[in-house]
DNA sequence: CTTGAAAAGAACTGCCT
DNA sequence: AGGCAGTTCTTTTCAAG
């Protein structure tokens, strides 16, 4: 397990929410040389603490204005039953999201649509026909906030 | 709204996963020269359809074995305890997500955790403290896979 | 850990098809 | 819209304190 000290939370903390600062900025906001604070993003990087950097698209600009999420329960899960609904939900083009979860439900999804007619399209003709899907649940998602993390 | 021709479509896809390659490599990949590259994400960027790139942790790396969705529903929610709640639950550091959503539920929360113990200590002392909460359901994640959407 | 410097590469600009 | 060539800046690596 990796350890990290103060530092390398501060720094991680300021990386997570802006990846593309060079490390020179992102020293001089910790009061570290550039070449200390490349060497250590190189170190947490090499030690597998830090994922690949990802860009998210602004998608209510892109005018995919609604997002929803599905709680599902699959009526019946057995090892083929799991692998089907998996190959057949990842195919749909509106789902961001695919969470394989232990609890009421069985997974999670994420979709976004342009609006909601757009959305009971995709609930209709595609999330409903899932094969072995059972109860569907829905929340729309006004607002979202992301936070650092116990990190 | 910004429209996205084919080859937009194609470099936002690679840029999502790995917003760490230069402008020249994910132009080879499409057949595109370097400056014609960048200037398109320079485009998407400057329209707001490309988010500030993210730099996600990898949480089980370290130590962080345990994730865990909860759904939540505020016994009492006026303005007021609606902005009550949101301040109580963006200052616990476990919490990852804070969304506001339409449903079923009022909130769904993502928590980290060191593993169950650590999450039952969250629950107890954190969740269930918190101003106005109600109903709490909670999914433990298995799995999880990211799509590149409806893009 | 620091500073300084050199080499490599990426970002950006202007001009051309 | 795209390509080519050139300039500028940053990143990356090394040496030395």
């Amino acid at each position: 397990m990796i350890e990290l000290d103060e530092t390398d939370r501060r720094l991680v903390r300021a990386v997570m929410t802006d990846a593309g600062q060079s490390a020179g900025a992102l020293g001089r906001a910790l009061g570290l040389s550039q070449p200390a604070t490349w060497r250590r993003l190189k170190r947490l990087r090499d030690a597998g603490a830090l994922r690949a950097p990802r860009l998210d698209l602004d998608h209510a600009a892109l005018g995919f204005g609604v997002t929803v999420f599905l709680g599902l329960k699959l009526a019946t899960k057995g090892r083929v039953s799991l692998e089907d609904f998996e190959r057949a939900v990842t195919a749909i083009p509106e789902v961001q999201t695919v969470e394989h979860v232990l609890g009421l439900y069985d997974y999670r999804l994420r979709v976004v649509a342009r609006d909601i007619a757009d959305f009971e399209r995709v609930l209709r003709r595609r999330i409903m026909t899932l094969p072995g899907v059972g109860n569907v649940e829905a929340n729309v998602l006004l607002s979202e906030e992301r936070r650092p993390g116990p990190i």
